[in-house]
DNA sequence: TCTGACTAGTCATTTTCTTGAGTATGCTGC
DNA sequence: GCAGCATACTCAAGAAAATGACTAGTCAGA
């Protein structure tokens, strides 16, 4: 149950439609939570029915219209109640890690290609994530952002997922270093 | 479809009952997937189905029986094409994230406490994954254990694991403080 | 001697996530 | 002048994961 909290921390920030969620739940902004547009339409559908969020239809002339939605009252107490209970733990649940888990048995070739391909887009993310701090802090540098800043939680994420993005790519160059060693050793020995 | 090819990853270390699997797959030893028993349990019944695994019974005077699984030729064929088609991305997924994320418009309290109990377990993890590496690379230094070592797989997802597990306690400790500094800086202005 | 934890599972149900397809319009680039 | 992408959604079906409940014996400690 935790994709309608993620939905109605997002709305904090403001007011979205469902497609504007969409794509920050999806290409890779999403530094707390990942959905795909399914699940958000039919999550701000739900969350409306129970009063957690509001939507308006907005009329536009040269695209289809569309509906905004907001977090209400009820909503952000919901959220309040959410972050008081247990979180459940979080794990890694990773293709690769199990392709590389495997690494011995089997041909090493294209796990090495899928290796250096994830390092190169941790690597872009963590220029994005870079920039989009840039961009939440202004001016300020970041200690001072995080004493005084009014909206500090997408930052805070956002850390997060810098953070794990750098630890991403150093471990695949790394490994797909060790792999290839392994690989040009054992033709060539 | 990939916790079929986690099981399969797993067993290549040698055989298993579902119970063991199971201890693997929970506690936190995980370092490359997370399943519960049920699903364990599951999965084994259709990989055996299906000859990708094939299990022996196990007679035990003092405890139940049990069946212990390998991997059969057929599961290494699976496990190979599966490591050479295209991996799903990896997201975080993670309720205290969420909680984060909605940082400023609630109360921070318990999700201040949840942090520093996330940094505690975290660190935890740091020190078992770190004595588990070594074990695997006994005497050698992880250089040498790398290059030449016969099991190396289950060492680089640990690595994973453990890098992964530093930099959720270096988060959790650091937006703990930051949190905990901007309240008391609210309540005693 | 009773409680609780450990071994070793099974069964059923529900929730959540993913996949695939479809609608309709407008703008941009070749 | 049309292909392809962006906006803005909806519907249905299926796969995967999580939840809860249950069996049944062993062993250690209070």
């Amino acid at each position: 149950m935790a994709l309608r909290h993620a939905v109605l921390a997002a709305l904090l920030d403001g007011e979205y439609s469902g497609y504007q969620l969409a794509k920050a739940f999806d290409v890779g902004v999403a530094n707390f939570w990942h959905a795909l547009p399914q699940q958000l339409y039919a999550e701000l559908a739900k969350l409306e029915r129970e009063g957690l969020v509001s939507g308006r239809q907005v009329v536009q002339e040269t695209r289809p219209n569309k509906r905004l939605f907001r977090v209400t009252d009820a909503g952000l107490a919901e959220l309040e109640q959410f972050a008081a209970a247990v979180s459940k733990p979080s794990f890694i649940r990773d293709d690769l890690l199990v392709k590389v888990q495997a690494a011995d048995r089997i041909d090493t070739g294209p796990v090495i290609e899928q290796l250096e391909e994830r390092a190169a887009a941790a690597g872009a993310k963590v220029e994005l994530f870079g920039e989009l701090l840039r961009q939440m802090r202004g001016e300020a540098d970041e200690e001072e952002f995080l004493r005084r800043g009014e909206r500090i939680g997408p930052y805070l994420t956002c850390l997060r997922g810098l953070a794990f993005e750098q630890g991403h790519r150093d471990w695949c160059v790394r490994i797909a270093g060790v792999l290839r060693e392994r690989r040009t050793a054992r033709t060539r020995p």
